[in-house]
RNA sequence: GCCCCCAUCGUCUAGUGGCCUAGGACGAAGCCCUCUCAAGGCUUAAACGGGGAUUCGAAUUCCCCUGGGGGCACCA
């Protein structure tokens, strides 16, 4: 396959959901795959939308995916300037080169007369509401003289009243649409910038973009969009329309107010609340990909397993629901390859975050103890944070063995003192036997006595393995721990 | 209302006319392992939206219906 030039081109206008990271995540995979490249391209001609911030998230949550651009406003690249409000000039030449060849016309309706012409369209329950082709109608000569004389004007493009244009989709192969369903859109406002619809074609030939991947939004108009690349004569990409993203339920759209609740329950459409939320860029990414992308098995991927898998024929054109357990599932299995030095890196700024004293040699003892019991980086805390405080607080109820009562629970911790305080060292291999001969020799379950052990040195009920963790926490801590325990207990 | 798109277990999907008694994964249930919780292993339940047509044969092709989604801006 030949080198692809893909483009991811969102709005500057809100947050970096999963749709737009989707999209860069496929158009990143199809590049790389090809030796192409993949860019980044600001659609910034809605000024009045226009939300400070959003530039600098997208940089950001690609970043972190790992899946950066190679061409972007910020990083440049020979075919730019890649934001489209520093392109006007070129897309009012490319307008005016329309205008000429007669595929387009310039149009003096005010917004006001459009509206009047809605409404009035409504009324009498038009089929399809439209502009009415006033303009269309003018004199190109005339029309000339208006714009040379100052008057406020946009331009429109002259859709073919006849016939069917035929886009193809590579996903759901030729779209056949009436040429009397669609409109004379605007590709020109009257601010002097172009609406999508122009910059777009414009841009994606200019920086020789080889494919197209973009919303299912973009269905409806797909055919005002090829009509314009031939009207330039320009060859076509290839397009393909990815699914929209459904919420959990599968029953619409995530509103902003599902989006709020997810965020409450520890998951997010945005990517850059994955990151605080203890998401790993590998399990997001995974969990995004397979979203639209069929895979048959083998679903736990690398993005480099990816880029050796991807293929742009086995995208799904059909709606996908939104799942967030399978966001857990992943992240975790991704968790799971990680090695102890890097999971280290990754759970440090949690423990930091938490005004924990943390020290890099203790947290790679503690990584392999815990991987396999995170889901979410921030686990960590839940799992791992007794090991950096001075003194645990456990209930006092935990701390009661099963079937027993506080003095024999009591007498446990006394006897585990006993005997933890007679061996050469706490080593995970020194503990196990004198304690399973203790438990042998007792009567009582491993279940009751180590119970308390655990309650008693890490405070909490669920924890990584005991004596491993004795081990890392230390004779010393580990006695006095207990010591505070058996006062608990002689106190209740 | 009009136009366009989509349709396999609850969810993501495999499937391109006979290899389908419909496969995998998440989730669910059970068992095993086990110092807790996980992880891991094994097992189970769970789907071709409905109706026609084509064909010797249809999840797979065609039509209709239904359901879902998107669009109908000087927004992208």
């Amino acid at each position: 396959m030949k080198p692809a030039r893909t483009r991811m081109a969102p709005s500057p206008t809100g947050r970096f959901h999963l749709g737009s990271a989707r999209t860069a995540l496929f158009d990143y995979l199809l590049a790389r795959q090809t030796g192409g490249q993949f860019i980044l391209r600001l659609e910034d001609t809605d000024r009045k939308r226009f939300v400070p911030g959003s530039e600098e998230e997208i940089v950001r949550s690609l970043d972190w995916l790992g899946i950066a651009p190679d061409e972007s406003p910020m990083r440049g690249g020979k075919f730019g300037p890649y934001r489209q409000t520093e392109r006007r000039e070129l897309y009012h030449q490319r307008a005016n080169e329309l205008v000429q060849k007669g595929c387009a016309y310039p149009c003096f309706c005010s917004p006001e007369r459009l509206e009047r012409s809605r409404k009035e369209q409504e009324a009498r329950k038009a089929d399809r509401v439209r502009y009415d082709g006033l303009c269309r109608a003018l004199d190109p000569d005339e029309a000339a003289r208006r714009v040379a004389s100052g008057e406020k004007y946009v331009i429109r493009f002259k859709m073919p009243q006849e016939g069917a244009t035929i886009a193809h989709d590579h996903l759901r192969g030729d779209i056949v649409t009436e040429n009397k369903y669609l409109d004379d859109w605007i590709i020109m406002k009257s601010d002097g910038l172009p609406t999508y619809h122009l910059a777009a074609m414009v841009d994606d030939h200019e920086m020789e973009i080889t494919h197209v991947l973009r919303g299912s939004e973009w269905l409806a108009t797909f055919p005002l969009h090829v009509n314009i690349v031939r009207a330039f004569g320009w060859g076509e990409p290839v397009w393909a329309h990815l699914s929209v993203f459904l919420k959990p339920s599968g029953k619409g759209k995530m509103s902003k107010r599902e989006s709020a609740q997810a965020l409450k329950d520890g998951h997010s459409i945005f990517v850059d609340d994955l990151k605080d939320l203890g998401y790993t860029p590998e399990g997001a990414l995974n969990w995004i990909a397979l979203m639209g992308w069929g895979v048959a098995e083998d679903d736990v991927m690398s993005l480099d397993q990816m880029i050796g898998r991807f293929n742009v024929d086995t995208l799904t054109p059909s709606p996908a629901a939104i799942n967030f357990q399978r966001l857990d599932y992943f992240n975790g299995a991704h968790i799971r390859l990680l090695s102890n030095a890097d999971l280290m890196t990754r759970i440090k700024p949690f423990f930091v975050a938490a005004g924990l004293p943390v020290e890099d040699d203790m947290l790679l003892k503690i990584a392999p103890l815990i991987r396999e019991r995170l889901v979410t980086l921030d686990d960590c805390l839940a799992f791992a944070g007794f090991f950096f405080k001075e003194d645990v607080l456990p209930n006092p109820t935990d701390l009661i063995a099963k079937g027993l009562d506080a003095k024999q629970s009591a007498e446990i911790a006394r006897k585990c003192i006993g005997i933890l305080s007679a061996l050469p060292d706490l080593s995970h291999q020194s503990v196990e036997a004198p304690m399973r001969a203790y438990v042998e020799s007792s009567g009582l379950g491993a279940n009751q006595i180590f119970g308390v052990l655990r309650v008693a040195v890490t405070g909490q009920k669920v924890s990584p393995p005991l004596f491993e963790s004795m081990e890392i926490i230390g004779r010393e801590k580990s006695l006095r721990r207990l010591r505070n325990a058996i006062e608990i207990l002689e106190h209740l």
